[in-house]
RNA sequence: UGGGUUAUAGUGUAAUGGUAGCACUACAGAUUUUGAUUCUGUCCGUCUAGGUUCGAAUCCUAGUAACCCAACCA
């Protein structure tokens, strides 16, 4: 019975790895820098971390990789740490780059004693200058033969604040004719007199990235430090400082990032859609950011599935939306309760039903019997769903049209015999007659019906706000077309409808409830809802088969 | 035009010299008091050209394409 799931490249190399005994007990780490949210991106990344750690019945830690204080800030951390919490994981540690500032500092003077790293006068105009090209060899810097006593004066002084920004900098002495550019002499330190959001004034000089990864993997006892592609050609420089230091040697590996259509994945561009307006914050449900989705109504679980199925490779992928709709859906529609609300009201008269009579119907909540039943008041007259009636019969229509018959969801059959329109033309009003045999669950009267639709009692009814969401950008692929990707931004993604109505049972739910609205899709409540102004989100529609039968014809 | 990485249905991902499989999408049908769900089926693939081999997606050679690398960002 059991299906075994072919492991992806990394678990290869973990099992290898165990087998040999190179390992008792791995260790990873997610390492996010806080400053910005996190999105579905990092969410692969997190699930395959803390999804490694708990397969192989090892560890890991949540790191913010905050060596950059001009950038980061403790909103981010605050927003990264329940992020990582929703999407279900608890981390062995959480901890900082920032921690092992002193470690860092006294690494950095290990590897100037080793004649290894040597401090610089030089401005990042011609550092760069001196770097040369791919196919140009760069040039030594003049400072390249500074003594180690001088360069560690200079370095403790550059820590003492005695230097301005830029004035002078720690680099690796290793080649400038490396072919890779990461190895010739890299910048290890660098002089920034800002706050930081943890170590506050403590601090004038902050380790580079590649001064501070790697040791922190090491200094963690990290056994595998995974990231994405783009870090290959850091590797090298990873590897180089780690033997050097002679410390913990944790190893790098890299997999492809995850790339969706239909969406923008870069901190940068989404920190532009939310600066700029296009959407209204780092948490609309448009975003592909955690929190977006989150609020949207997406859940933990369908992420989580999701991440397990694109799986981890080394190439360049762009995930179909439609498969993160898919993870969705499959999830929602076990949890999601059932209920009705019309999206655009069409007034519907039962005519042969007592005036001011109410009956309390029985309709299911879930999917299978263990979800029970909730009662849903019935009367003479209900909304509808506006897009439920034709005025003549498309081919193929099953729906509401003058003659035809449809079953109201727990209530009764009813068939259409007449309507009215108002001065503007526009269809104000459909009346009907119900077939009292053919009570939900009691109907004796044998007759069957192809449709059968939603409703709610307009006596009843709660008046609701739904918002209706649409994919963020008209392009699948923004990178790839002419010009700035804001100017495919879709301008339609957001649909304010503020005059749906609601069946009674929705008073009670919370932002954690799933809902779907029977045949319109799967809804939560917004965080922006209150008792008397309900606001709904629609998370994702339903599959819809009639709407691809009116696109055919 | 130096170095690095990667190429398997439309999209992802398996097959580690031995039947190219799975999922999503698309399409068709059955069931259905949600045109949902569920169930059944169909279409579609090894970047190219050579070579090794009884046998190649896999190994070799030569191409081609895409992505990454010259931040005092991570």
């Amino acid at each position: 019975m059991s299906e075994e799931k072919s492991l992806n490249f990394i678990e290869e190399i973990i099992e290898a790895d165990l087998a040999e005994g190179k390992y008792t007990q791995i260790y990873t780490r997610f390492p996010p820098e806080p400053n910005g949210y996190l999105h579905i991106g990092h969410a692969k990344s997190i699930c395959l971390n803390f999804g490694l750690g708990i397969k192989y019945g090892g560890k890991t830690n949540l790191r913010f990789d905050d060596t950059n204080p001009v950038k980061e800030d403790t909103e981010y951390v605050d927003s990264i740490k329940e992020d990582v919490q929703w999407l279900g994981f608890n981390w062995q540690k959480e901890v900082y780059a920032s921690d092992y500032f002193e470690q860092l500092y006294e690494m950095a003077v290990a590897l100037i004693k080793k004649g290894l790293a040597y401090v610089d006068d030089l401005s990042a105009e011609e550092i760069a200058t001196l770097k040369g090209s791919p196919t140009v060899p760069g040039m030594d810097s003049p400072a390249r033969g500074r003594s180690i006593e001088e360069s560690l004066l200079l370095f403790s002084e550059m820590k003492a604040g005695k230097y301005k920004d830029g004035e002078k900098v720690l680099r690796a002495k290793i080649d400038m004719a490396a072919t890779n550019m990461h190895m010739r002499d890299p910048l290890l330190y660098r002089i920034k007199h800002a706050n930081h959001h943890r170590t506050g004034d403590a601090w004038c000089i902050y380790p580079m990235y590649d001064f501070a990864h790697g040791q922190s993997d090491s200094i963690e006892n990290i056994t595998h430090s995974i990231c994405t592609l783009e870090f290959i050609p850091h590797r090298e420089l990873y590897d180089w400082l780690i033997e050097r230091l002679e410390i913990f040697p944790s190893k790098q590996y890299e997999f492809a990032r995850l790339n969706m259509t239909y969406t923008v994945m870069s901190k940068r561009k989404l920190l532009q859609l939310v600066s700029e307006g296009h959407v209204q914050g780092w948490d609309d449900p448009r975003m592909p950011t955690i929190s977006g989705m989150r609020r949207r109504g997406f859940t933990a679980e369908s992420i989580r599935t999701f991440c397990d199925k694109i799986g981890v490779a080394r190439r360049e992928n762009m995930i179909d939306f439609s498969l993160l709709e898919f993870c969705l859906r499959e999830d929602l529609n076990k949890s999601a309760l059932r209920v009705m609300g019309v999206l655009e009201p069409l007034k519907l008269i039962i005519t042969n039903y007592p005036q001011g009579q109410t009956e309390e119907l029985i309709s299911e909540n879930g999917p299978d019997d263990a979800y029970g039943t909730r009662i849903v008041p019935f009367s003479k007259i209900l909304w509808v769903e506006r897009e439920d009636f034709m005025e003549v019969a498309a081919k193929k229509w099953f729906r509401l049209a003058p003659g035809a018959m449809v079953r109201l969801k727990s209530a009764y059959i009813i068939k259409c015999d007449g309507f009215t329109k108002d001065a503007d033309g526009n269809i104000s009003e459909i009346q009907c007659s119900y077939l009292p045999e053919t009570k939900s669950g009691n109907d004796i009267s044998g007759i069957s019906v192809k449709g059968t639709i939603h409703w709610v009692s307009a006596q009843h009814a709660l008046p609701a706000e739904v918002r209706l969401y649409d994919r963020l950008f008209k392009v699948e692929n923004t990178a790839s077309e002419e010009g700035d990707f804001k100017d495919y931004i879709n301008e339609d993604s957001l649909k304010i409808i503020s005059n749906a109505w609601v069946e009674p049972s929705l008073l009670t739910g919370t932002t954690a409830t799933r809902y779907q609205f029977l045949r319109k899709g799967y809804f939560c409540i917004d965080k922006d809802s209150a008792a008397d102004k309900l606001v709904f989100n629609r998370t994702v529609t339903l599959k819809e088969a009639w709407s691809k039968e009116v696109k055919k014809n």
